[in-house]
DNA sequence: CTGGGGATGGGGCCC
DNA sequence: TGGGCCCCATCCCCA
């Protein structure tokens, strides 16, 4: 399935060091993908965790007194996610329609329309308000046109498909995507980071590190977890603009929208 | 058809 | 620079 929208928006042109990358692959194998046991789970951060995806509450309160992502709360209009733009807020208005009078950008991914990953900002903030013409002497990729004013940022496209980064770094990351370095060496299929094997695991050995606090029942990713505790909500975190139902994911709202009920206008 | 669980993919952030 | 982790998104399947 294609995820181009979170794909960087190229900035110039540079041509990758593929045979440093070629040459990275052919190193040694992290113990990890050797098939050995993966280490079990924590328990005690999967319960520290846990924690945090008891309730939205929870998670601001121990956000703001410096988690993993201590920088980040919702409270904080700057730092709200365009997706977090669906969410239902006490006043009974989606997120969104209270964000209308924000003029700051968005901080958040590179789905974000428009708005720039903070991945690109370090190359690309300064330069870019010096644009200064740039032609490509090689295949361009798609949205950048000879002639254009590029601005002066690195970028690093994948050999293996169209998209490109702003980091060989977030290169390197994507081609993973492409070699699969990870193997489950119970059924032998491949993944693209080690801890997406894990998880995988998980689904063979029946380990659930991840229990609902409202009813106990464990779950093996986190995100099924988090999407699980909507369902123990009364208010569901998305609605629908048209009908004002409320759906527990936003993949539900999508699908009752496109059925029928509330064509986007 | 709807709602929910399971599984997986992917970029960003932090260390 | 890379690993680990986060969060989000999405697909598939089933009740």
């Amino acid at each position: 399935m294609p995820r181009s929208f979170l794909v960087k928006k190229p900035c110039s042109y540079r041509i990758p060091n593929y045979g440093q990358l070629l040459e990275a692959q052919a190193g040694p194998v992290p113990a990890l993908f050797q098939n050995q046991d993966p280490s079990p789970p924590r328990q005690e951060i999967a319960d520290q965790r846990q924690t945090r995806d008891a309730a939205p509450s929870q998670i601001q309160e121990e956000r703001g007194q410096g988690g993993d992502h201590g920088n980040k709360t919702l409270l904080n209009p700057l730092e709200i996610r365009r997706s977090d733009a669906l969410l239902i807020l006490p006043n009974g208005l989606p997120l969104k329609d209270n964000m209308n009078n924000l003029n700051t950008p968005l901080r958040g991914r590179t789905s974000d329309g428009g708005g720039s990953a903070p991945g690109n900002k370090a190359s690309c903030n300064a330069a870019s308000q010096e644009e200064s013409p740039y032609v490509p002497d090689f295949p361009k990729p798609d949205g950048l046109y000879p002639g254009s004013k590029i601005r002066n940022c690195r970028y690093f496209s994948c050999p293996h498909c169209s998209k490109s980064y702003g980091s060989l770094g977030a290169l390197k990351m994507h081609i993973r995507t492409h070699t699969l370095p990870c193997a489950c060496r119970i059924c032998g299929k491949a993944f693209s980071r080690p801890w997406l094997l894990q998880g995988h695991i998980r689904t063979h050995t029946g380990e659930k590190p991840f229990s609902c606090y409202h009813c106990g029942r464990g779950f093996a990713d986190r995100s099924n977890l988090r999407a699980h505790l909507q369902t123990h909500s009364e208010v569901k975190r998305y609605r629908c603009p048209g009908c004002g139902k409320t759906f527990s994911r936003i993949s539900l709202l999508t699908k009752h929208r496109d059925g029928c009920c509330c064509p986007v206008s």
